[in-house]
DNA sequence: GACTTGATCCCG
DNA sequence: GGGATCAAGTCC
């Protein structure tokens, strides 16, 4: 559970998108009370052909050109959504996709929502895991950082990114991107390799 | 390999 | 404006 973590603050996602990525991992993302810890994740820069924000701003993918700390959601194949956190500075359209969590909080209901009850399938690949939460298209641009500074604290915000527990430090394996077409040679997924959640297993170390 | 829908692109 | 294209995926 994720009782006593701490908040992760704007800061933590005003940073170079390839070091808060790696970062991520072993951190807890809650949408509503629901979630646990992330595994998995993907970077996404402007510079980079694989991103949505490559050619420029779009009605669809404006919230990567926003102020970092926001979700950028978005819909895809026909029938999934996915979800990214904004990160580096305001306009530079740099985002981490958010591929896989090991549940932690609030299993029941996310096993009601997948209608799966098998703890490695709930959120294991970045659609089961915006099904899992009940993250939609109503969510794109939500602010997903605590309040800066800390004492404008307003009402309970719906997202929340939770510090790694102190002393704890995942063994980050970084891996190709899964699913594009362009871009594959940049080695921008990031996963906990100790991790039995991961969207798609580790290669097999070769001996 | 099929599915499903909407954003984007390119032409006009 | 309108039709073609294809997508940061999942399940059988």
């Amino acid at each position: 559970m994720s009782d006593g973590l701490s908040a992760l603050p704007c800061s933590f996602f005003a940073r170079p998108v390839l070091e808060v990525a790696p970062d991520l991992i072993g951190c807890t993302f809650l949408f509503d009370g629901v979630g646990g810890r992330l595994v998995e994740v993907e970077a996404y820069r402007r510079d980079d052909p694989a991103s949505h924000s490559y050619r420029g701003r779009t009605p669809r993918n404006a919230v990567m050109f926003g102020p970092p700390g926001r979700l950028y959601v978005y819909f895809t194949m026909g029938l999934h959504f996915c979800v990214n956190v904004v990160c580096q500075g305001e306009g530079e359209a740099a985002a981490v996709l958010l591929r896989a969590l090991e549940p932690t909080d609030g299993v029941e209901l996310m096993r009601r929502r997948r209608g799966l009850t098998e703890l490695r399938s709930l959120c294991s690949g970045p659609a089961k895991l915006t099904q899992a939460l009940d993250i939609t298209r109503a969510d794109n641009g939500t602010n997903a950082c605590r309040p800066c500074p800390p004492s404008l604290d307003g009402d309970s915000p719906r997202v929340r990114f939770l510090a790694r527990p102190e002393g704890t430090t995942p063994r980050v394996v970084s891996t190709p991107r899964i699913g594009i077409s362009v871009g594959t040679g940049s080695p921008w997924r990031f996963v906990d390799g100790d991790s039995r959640f991961l969207s798609r297993p580790l290669p097999r170390p070769r001996g």
